[in-house]
DNA sequence: AAAATAGTGTCTGTTAGACATTATAAC
DNA sequence: GTTATAATGTCTAACAGACACTATTTT
């Protein structure tokens, strides 16, 4: 088999990005909260089916697939995503009807606050997903297992909240994404010594009680390597 | 953008597996003893260079991308490797001089024994590895990182050592891949909890002294799952 | 017996979980 | 004061690292 036939074959092959855009919805009580931005198709294949955002690699503009992924972000939600990660690359010759296609997908990770302005029909709960198209059920899967081990021994799931937030709500975010509820002396103990966490000085959020101190995420704990 | 202008730029991108085929050399006491097999490319680009064992992703033939790594290891290797796991896909317009291209690449894990069949200039240690073709450095030290990263918690690494083995020989192996000498009290400790390996009963492998009890992994210990 | 490696036992400092206590706000 | 949540302190059982010890082979 020669190179220009491989080529021939090679052509064939549909590239695309496809994001898990992940949240998570502290007041929900039943599930973990865990939510994901979902789009309605606009054209065929699926046509009007709800799917997660992503869309053809565009070779004269992304420098790679992390940027065409970025794209397709900002494109659907006006805005940079915060977090970004390369999950995984599916691949197959039925899993988009159009062809044998490739798609490298990612997660990322945004707050509560700024998923407001996704609508709120398109955030659906990642234990209860409503019929997807292509294989976007088993991507969300994957991605949401991903987070969830990352939870168990790094920083990570800081970006699922808002700039500031208090100890409390980065243990109940810790607790929904390990299933478990952790107790609040051996978590706090664990905080601090991670270290990935820093006052913000007067800063406290007030309720129907005594207010709690604000933290913040330090500048570049290392999180990662994103490829 | 529609769809059309989109299939017309997606055409040009190459699509290719590339796999890290990594084994482990006990004897060698300098270094942690990884070798990765590599070949020398017998066409362009790069023609005579060194890079890792790769090539065309065919739609007819290859069910998916990794269907397609065992394919290529199947005909560099002559036999199908027995532990194969998808790393991630790195990309862009400069790593092939072909063009934009997408690489899916995998970690594919070998007892050295089986690698004896590979030809011996070409078993680059990982730490001294000899200039390579593409961006296949990087694929390789990322591979590398996965695997010491799992060797921290998993049982993943037995791959890399024959059928049945001793518990000094695999306690010599984490310790390489951890990079730091371990205990043998709780090293054996810590695999007899696990409780992923199981004596080969009455098989012994005898040296200058006292025998050691072979072991060989227990049937499908769920190492991880493979895309 | 000496040498070398296999394999087990024991001690101890560290740590994670459980839970009690104190602190500070609203009402 | 009561109530609710924040924040810290203490106790204990489990565990991991260090290291001593015993076992079994070759020479």
């Amino acid at each position: 088999m020669n190179m220009k036939s491989d080529l021939a074959m090679h052509s064939k092959i549909i590239v695309t990005v496809d994001v898990a855009l992940l949240t998570v919805d502290l007041e929900s009580s039943l599930s973990n909260g865990l939510r994901v931005g979902l789009i309605r198709r606009d054209a065929a294949p699926y046509k009007e089916a709800l799917a997660l955002p992503g869309g053809y690699v565009h070779p004269e503009e992304d420098d790679n697939t992390a940027a065409a992924a970025r794209r397709v972000l900002k494109t659907k939600a006006g805005k940079d995503v915060r977090y970004l990660e390369q999950l995984a690359t599916f691949s197959g010759p039925s899993r988009d009807p159009r062809g044998w296609s490739v798609s490298v997908c990612y997660v990322a990770l945004e707050d509560r606050e700024t998923m407001k302005q996704w609508p709120a029909d398109l955030l659906a709960r990642v234990d209860a997903l409503p019929p997807l198209a292509f294989d976007h059920a088993t991507l969300i899967g994957a991605a949401v297992e991903r987070i969830r081990n990352k939870a168990a021994y790094s920083a990570l799931p800081v970006f699922l909240l808002p700039d500031t937030f208090t100890l409390s709500e980065l243990q109940d975010l810790y607790g929904r994404l390990l299933g478990t509820p952790l107790d609040k002396s051996s978590f706090r103990r664990k905080v601090r010594e991670l270290g990935f966490v820093e006052e913000v000085s007067g800063a406290f959020k007030g309720g129907q009680n005594r207010p709690a101190q604000l933290y913040r995420a330090k500048e570049m704990t290392i999180f990662d390597r994103t490829i």
